[in-house]
Parts: C-alpha cells; sequence; structure tokens
DNA sequence: GACGCCGATCAATCATAGAC
DNA sequence: TGTCTATGATTGATCGGCGT
C-alpha cells in the first residue's frame, strides 16, 4: 500500500522539537453567504443556509432539464428563489457531485454482489 | 425525506460484520498514516475492498474520523502516540478505539 | 484577474442501530 | 418499551488547482 516512500523525517528542527500535524489545525472559514438584499438588512449572514422545500424542488426540477447553467439562467432562478447567484452556482455544483457519486455506486452495485441478505 | 431503499442500504451497511470488518483496516491505516490520514483515492479503493465498503464510505470514514479526533485531542497530546491515546480515552467504551500497537512505525510523509 | 468547474474536504446536522 | 449515544450519511459551503 502507499506508493510513499517512508524516508524518516528528522522530527526536531531548530525550532520546533513538537511534530505538526497540519491536519489537525486545519480550520475552515466561516460560511458567509451573502444574506439577501432588503429583509431587514441582517440576516445572520453566519453559518449555512436551510434551503427550503420549494427552493429545492425548483433546484431540482431545474437540474433535471439542464445539468448547468447559463449565467442567465442562474439569475433568473437566484431571482425567483430569492437566492443568491452564488448559491445557486454552489448547488448546481453540489449536484453535479450527488450525481456522480450515485452513478458511481451504483455501478459498484453492479460489479459486486454484496449484501446476499 | 429517505427512500426505503436507502433506509435498507443504511441498516445493511451498518451490521455488526460490517462494523467489525473495517474498525481493523482503517484504524491501522490511520495510526500508521497519523501525520497526514488522507488516503489516496487508490488506497481509499484498496480499504474499501478491504473491507467491503465503498470508495465513498472509505471517505466519509477518514473524514468523520478526522474531524472527530481533531475536536477531541485539540490542545492534547504532543506526538501521535499520544494523541490517539488521550482519543482512545476519552472515547467511551462504547466507542470503537483506534487500534494503536506497540512498536508501530509511523508513515511520516507529508505532502 | 476574474470566473466557473471539479475533486476533495470541512462542519454542522440528520437519522438510526444498538446499548441500556 | 422508551431514551440515549456513537456513528454513517447528507449537504451548504470552503480550498486549491486548472482552464478559459
Amino acid at each position: 500500500m502507499m506508493g510513499g516512500s517512508p524516508h524518516g523525517l528528522p522530527h526536531h528542527q531548530p525550532q520546533q522539537t513538537v511534530p505538526t500535524y497540519k491536519w489537525m489545525q486545519v480550520k475552515r472559514n466561516v460560511p458567509k453567504p451573502a444574506p439577501k438584499t432588503d429583509y431587514g438588512g441582517f440576516g445572520g449572514g453566519t453559518g449555512r443556509t436551510n434551503f427550503t422545500t420549494k427552493q429545492l424542488t425548483e433546484l431540482e426540477k431545474e437540474f433535471h432539464f439542464n445539468k448547468y447553467l447559463t449565467r442567465a439562467r442562474r439569475i433568473e432562478i437566484a431571482s425567483a428563489l430569492q437566492l443568491n447567484e452564488t448559491q445557486v452556482k454552489i448547488w448546481f455544483q453540489n449536484r453535479r457531485a450527488k450525481d456522480k457519486r450515485l452513478k458511481e455506486a451504483e455501478l459498484e452495485r453492479q460489479n459486486r454482489p454484496l449484501y446476499p441478505t | 425525506p429517505r427512500s426505503y431503499r436507502q433506509f435498507l442500504l443504511t441498516r445493511e451497511r451498518r451490521s455488526r460484520e460490517f462494523l467489525k470488518a473495517r474498525s481493523y483496516h482503517l484504524g491501522r491505516w490511520f495510526v500508521t498514516h497519523f501525520t497526514h490520514p488522507y488516503p489516496s483515492k487508490e488506497q481509499k479503493d484498496q480499504l474499501a475492498s478491504r473491507t467491503n465498503m465503498t470508495r465513498n464510505q472509505v471517505s466519509e470514514w477518514f473524514g468523520n474520523m478526522r474531524r472527530r479526533i481533531r475536536e477531541a485531542t485539540r490542545g492534547l497530546g504532543v506526538c501521535w502516540e499520544e494523541k490517539v491515546r488521550v482519543y482512545n480515552s476519552v472515547i467511551t467504551g462504547k466507542s470503537e478505539p483506534l487500534p494503536i500497537e506497540s512498536g508501530d512505525a509511523i508513515n511520516t510523509w507529508v505532502p
């Protein structure tokens, strides 16, 4: 496994005797979805958005019609659903990724009996 | 709202058989690559076949595990062995401990 | 330079199987 | 039988890289 090369790594540098595990320090910036215009201004721009069922339904419908959006279409949808263009864009990206995952999962199911039940 | 199919799939993949199969291989890989617990696509496939999981499930397992350990040992422990021990002590007896073994040689490769 | 896409990942949350 | 917890899965959003 691991075509890697386990070449020993000098754990102690002049400055740090403590091994540094960068993955432990990983920290993402807080999601900053621009709140909808108007609407009392502040929308608690912090945190992730919870799409409504209606919004998801419409997005899903659009996705089945087209997996990719044109700029114009994106603006239309964002406007109609009260979302940012970015949110719509990201939703489509995530949706395409999901589509891909599902397809791969489907293939795996065919290529591997598993789960004799 | 989940589909019934999804429900069955979820239940199936959480059976004891799968839980056992994966904890060892995935856990071992994790502790022996503690400096960079990010398996490549090929490595994920390998682990997936060993544990009868899908590549995505392996990815999810590592993602969840990295975060759990990150949170549990933030500011605690120094070397990887200490971190793993901290994690194994923080979790209750119900959790699956990381299978650390004395004399473990850790792969120190880092991108 | 900005913009969109993609692959991988994160972070918060959801949902459930198993323990009690 | 119902409650609680550990953990797999989902998903909006981020990060880095690449192509246009």
